[in-house]
DNA sequence: CTAAATGCAAACTCTTTGCAGGTAC
DNA sequence: GTACCTGCAAAGAGTTTGCATTTAG
């Protein structure tokens, strides 16, 4: 897997090791294929290697963050989601606050306003953390008071 | 205080009081001006009410949310971050996430992706709750490393 | 071999909850 | 007077850290 090969040699670089579990993480990241929390990827993982510990989970993910493997975002609830880099161009996600569900779209649209950022501020958006909430399609058509009021868990 | 009025008559409607507590809160609120955590503003309250405990700031924030009175967002650690409802017309907030200062914009720049949202998934943007993440001005010309591999805490 | 990484357990931070006493109306 | 609210303390959830043991290279 290039991936694998990839990080490798960035790990070596700095003198840092490639272990089975840090292989196990890596592919499933790859099972996933999507947004998914430290949590997910830890039961993911377990299916394969039960005895891994949810800490090697994190320490792994922030080292695949730094080595700009995975990027990540805050999900609806205030979690970190993972996902891997190159799984895709940059994209927004979009959560929905009542389902919980994910959608994504590519940045065209987006243009306009990250320019508006960088011309009026010198802001530079990250576009590989983008992430808005809101209603899907299916929550919007069933407006019960429950979903409008308590957005949040 | 027209605010404190409005609040008042909501809370009645539902046989709920209006504290002191909730008066000091709200107050910090329109001091701050701007997101802050529930630390924040539990710090803010207590210089003028030292007793008061951080689990009433949770609470009435809670409160003040359903009540649509203040909004809350994602800030770019993980905390949510509140700010009054009406203290401006909606706007994104961007987040630095070196330094972690924050600036607003209006809707206007986004619409094209509000648009694409709607027509493409039939997803409503929560217009209210919108921040992003990205490096500001004085940070992108700054450009060390630390900031840029770990741009978290 | 040896520094790096892991699993385990314990610590930490932020947030929520149960409860007895206090308070708005 | 009576629900509602508060402060306190303790519990939870998610995440991080210290340390002895294991392991990649």
């Amino acid at each position: 897997m290039s991936c694998e090969q990839g990080l490798f040699k960035s790990l070596r670089r700095r003198g840092l090791r490639l272990t089975a579990q840090r292989r196990q993480i890596l592919s499933a990241l790859h099972e996933i294929g999507q947004l998914a929390t430290a949590e997910e990827i830890f039961r993911c993982v377990r299916k394969d290697a039960p005895s891994m510990d949810i800490s090697t989970v994190y320490r792994t993910l922030e080292l695949l963050r730094e080595f700009r493997v995975v990027t990540c975002v805050q999900g609806n609830d205030g979690h970190h989601r993972y996902e891997l880099a190159h799984h895709s161009a940059p994209h927004v996600h979009m959560v929905c606050r009542a389902c919980g569900k994910v959608f994504e779209v590519g940045l065209e649209s987006l243009q306009p306003f990250i320019a508006c950022a960088r011309e009026r501020y010198g802001f530079e958006v990250d576009v590989h953390a983008l992430s808005v909430e809101g209603l899907c399609h299916a929550c919007c058509a069933r407006p019960r008071v429950e979903t409008i009021i308590s957005h949040r868990k």
